[in-house]
DNA sequence: AGCGGGACCTGTGGGC
DNA sequence: TGCCCACAGGTCCCGC
């Protein structure tokens, strides 16, 4: 499922692909796939493409028309994924939009499950959007001991179990159910802790174990479950290091214990009861 | 405040 | 073989 490493793949892979190449239409093929922004679609006829990025989980291509800039921001949720293909070409079964690029070929956004959607925005619509402007940090973009802090101060207090606000895109934007059950068993913590009791020693283990997952998980082009493939159709190899992720009913790779299973935060989890407390 | 559950989706895989 | 159903999961929304 696309999380932060996998947009973060996608985003690298897609940008030299389509920088600098020419819009000539966007086509809807889901019309609920467009969330927003379809008066501005006309506009995009001409605009260049600027390039590729990546906030939270969300996807962002950059584009210039003859008004001024635009966004195409995409969300991946599940099963959502890009892929240039040759000039001419016919949609696929899933595919959603495809964004025309004359001689250079046709950007699908494919989606099996339909989840996933586009925006099409103006700048200052998009900063004045609630969701993106409750983002919180990107965790790679902050030192360790900065993160460190942000996540002790906003668990303070806070009742709610440490793999819910690891899911909660306000305190830290990116994580998704792979990597919170991933770093919460580098970081040696329970999923169902009390946000709050976490003490200063632990948040910063959370802050260490995130941030190198996280890049592990980048530099092996994120994790294929099922769907997920990067802008160039490979899978990524970080599903072989999964420690807890999708290992429900096997033994802890550190001292054997069986791995714990269920529901934590209404998503299906798995950790050691003994390796994390 | 925080949680559970439903809605949105469809492909997959286990059980029978 | 084929049918049924649980499950996967990010986000929003509603009700308690």
């Amino acid at each position: 499922m696309p999380e932060l490493p996998e947009v973060e793949t996608i985003a690298r892979g897609l940008s030299p692909q389509i920088k600098g190449r020419r819009i000539t239409s966007l086509s809807v093929l889901r019309p609920r796939s467009l969330q927003a922004g379809a008066e501005l679609l006309p506009a995009l006829a001409g605009a260049r493409i600027l390039g590729a990025r990546r906030r939270a989980k969300l996807l962002l291509l950059d584009v210039l028309t003859a008004k001024g800039p635009l966004l195409l921001v995409f969300h991946l949720k599940m099963t959502g994924g890009f892929l240039v293909h040759p000039p001419g070409s016919q949609a696929l079964k899933h595919t959603r939009l495809i964004i025309d690029m004359g001689a250079d070929g046709r950007l699908f956004f494919d989606d099996a499950r339909s989840f996933g959607w586009c925006r099409v925005m103006r700048p200052d619509e998009l900063t004045a959007w609630p969701f993106w402007a409750a983002l919180g940090p990107e965790p790679l973009e902050c030192g360790q001991k900065d993160l460190a802090a942000h996540l002790a101060r906003r668990f303070a207090g806070k009742k709610r179990n440490i793999k819910a606000c690891l899911l909660d895109q306000q305190i830290l934007a990116g994580i998704g159910n792979i990597y919170a059950d991933e770093s919460l068993f580098r970081a040696s913590i329970a999923p169902t802790r009390q946000a709050g009791s976490l003490s200063g020693p632990e948040s910063k283990a959370l802050a260490m174990a995130l941030q190198a997952i996280l890049r592990q998980a980048i530099d092996e082009c994120g994790s294929s479950i099922r769907d997920y493939r990067d802008a160039n159709g490979n899978a990524g190899a970080f599903q072989n290091s999964f420690a807890v992720y999708g290992r429900k009913g096997q033994s802890c790779r550190v001292c054997a214990s069986p791995l714990e299973s269920g529901r934590v935060a209404g998503r299906g989890t798995v950790w050691c009861p003994s390796c994390q407390r």
